[in-house]
RNA sequence: AGCCGUGUGGCCGAGAGGAUAGGUACAGGUCUGCAACACCUUUUACGUCGGUUCGAAUCCGACCGCGGCGUCCA
């Protein structure tokens, strides 16, 4: 088999994958601030990093997956004191912050069920870690890296840059940064326009706050992910993920935190997904053009024609490259519903024809057919390898449902492929599409409960038709139709 | 301004110096009481202009368009 390959934002390149202690892997993606709802793009960072998650699962490695929760907020500036985005929405609605913050931690949670993903192994909430960044401030601030003024500790960006490659990851040149940093207010406080915050000083006002060496603040954004990080991947880890939008400041200024703090560059493979855009735009709260996840489930947005499943969002993402941009339009995720329900209606007949494989013998009876099959089969590992290319998986498996659907037809017989050949179709197809993809049947739950009463109502209508009774029949037809199920 | 990235058929999207990506839609056919499903067949491609090459959608250059970062961001 071929080796993993993944694109490393810090190479700009494919690099064979390594792990830095065999058969272990350390995954930390950053996870979502529970200050609000999650809209459509943040589903795809962490479906993308639920397959890779899984995938580094099924080649065998035991993989640590850590995914945090912002629940402290990230200050925003926005020309007046400093203040903390969830506490700032709190007041307003007159909610508990810590209530708030839960609120959104369960939606969150039920969303990522619905999609499928697997857990994380840990998930940390930055609340739970001030202890931690504190302790790296301090660090830092001893080392000679951070600077306190009024209560507030800010990194030494130049004096890193000095010594150390701050902008290796982003591409950023630290002269342009001293040019272009927005004139706020509040940054006269900076030795440099480019330092960022490690700790800031909280106003009275602010409700999330906590004791510190330098006085009642919150920390900043950027170290909350390498506190968390560090206690639980090590000074060093494999493979750092989030989205693109993220590679600056964030990813770069918790590289250069951690460097300060653990003498080393923390993460080997750097990997990040890009954004969902929507009429060729980014999703976000900038753009005021998102629709949350509870909209897409139900439909309730007026972008929206219709409401669609997890499954299909999912399936939408799988079927691009996760460092492509992928565009959101009804009519595109109206092409996925369907090519997901005619790709897992393949997945079930090849299901049903383990009854009759007992027909199956050594050789195969099309050599032709059964040696495209087993390329195409054999392809998944390869195309996974190459930097998780999940459209190309899918496509292989959309070019093997019409001979598995050929053969329960019986327009051609099973007997075309060998034994092996079939064999390894059921089980490839099965691990790739359930345990790999996360794929699931986009009404498993409703098929469970109404297969009684649908076989029944087949039954029937099978038994008018018979008699001619075209009257009932069609009625069955008609009245199924109009809620939404095909016969 | 700069730094990244990107431009593929009606739509979504793989791929990448010589091969039919794939999905979906449209059209025709098989099947059917008519449909649907399934299966088969099929049309519309690689932003523009140059260059390299026997050959470029794929490499190089210029230009144009779009996006991301730079500010909360997945």
């Amino acid at each position: 088999m071929s080796e993993l390959k993944v694109y490393n934002s810090l190479s700009r390149t494919k690099e064979v994958f390594t792990p830095i202690t065999p058969g272990h892997v350390g995954l930390y993606v950053c996870g979502p601030t529970v200050s609000g709802e999650s809209h459509l793009g943040h589903a795809r960072p962490y479906i993308t990093f639920d397959v890779i998650n899984r995938y580094l699962a099924h080649l065998g490695y035991k993989v640590r997956y850590v995914r945090n929760i912002t629940d402290a907020g990230h200050f925003e500036e926005e020309g007046r004191a400093a203040e903390d985005k969830i506490s700032k929405k709190a007041i307003l609605e007159k909610l508990e912050p810590m209530e708030l913050v839960q609120k959104y931690t369960n939606l969150f949670h039920w969303a990522m069920q619905q999609f499928n993903t697997l857990p994380p192994s840990i998930e940390p909430t930055a609340t739970g870690h001030i202890v931690e960044q504190i302790g790296m401030i301090e660090t830092i601030i001893k080392a000679g890296y951070g600077y306190e003024v009024n209560g507030s500790v800010y990194f030494d960006v130049k004096k890193y840059a000095a010594s150390h490659d701050y902008g290796k990851l982003s591409g950023r040149v630290i002269d342009d940064l001293l040019e272009t940093t927005r004139d706020l207010e509040g940054q006269e406080e900076k030795r440099d326009r480019a330092d960022f915050a490690l700790w800031k000083n909280a106003a009275p006002e602010h409700i999330m706050r906590w004791q510190s060496p330098w006085g009642i603040g919150f920390p900043g954004w950027h170290i909350e992910c390498s506190a968390m990080a560090t206690k639980y991947l090590g000074s060093q880890f494999d493979i750092h993920g989030g989205g693109m939008d993220l590679l600056f400041p964030h990813h770069e200024s918790e590289i250069a935190q951690s460097t300060i703090c653990n003498h080393q560059a923390p993460v080997r493979y750097w990997i990040h997904n890009n954004m969902i855009t929507i009429n060729g735009r980014k999703m976000g709260k900038s753009y005021n053009n998102q629709i949350q996840l509870t909209e897409m489930f139900s439909g309730s947005h007026p972008i929206l024609e219709k409401a669609y499943h997890p499954m299909v969002i999912r399936f939408f993402i799988l079927q691009t490259h996760y460092r492509s941009t992928l565009d959101f339009s009804n009519e595109a995720l109206q092409a996925s519903e369907k090519g997901l329900k005619r790709l897992w209606e393949a997945y079930e007949n090849l299901g049903k024809l383990r009854a009759i494989s007992d027909e199956l013998r050594a050789e195969a009876g099309d050599p032709e057919l059964d040696a495209r099959v087993s390329k195409l089969i054999s392809e998944f590992d390869e195309f996974m390898n190459d930097d998780f290319s999940t459209a190309r998986v899918l496509a292989n498996m959309f070019e093997l449902a019409p001979v598995i659907n050929s053969m329960k037809d019986k327009i051609i017989p099973v007997t075309s492929l060998s034994k092996e050949t079939f064999a390894l179709l059921q089980k490839q197809f099965s691990v790739y599409i359930e345990d790999i993809l996360g794929l699931k049947s986009i009404s498993a739950e409703d098929n469970e409960k109404l297969q009684g009463i649908m076989q029944l109502l087949i039954d029937i209508r099978k038994e008018a038709k018979g008699k001619k009774d075209f009257v009932t029949s069609d009625k069955i037809r008609n009245q199924l139709a109009q809620l939404g199920i095909t016969l």
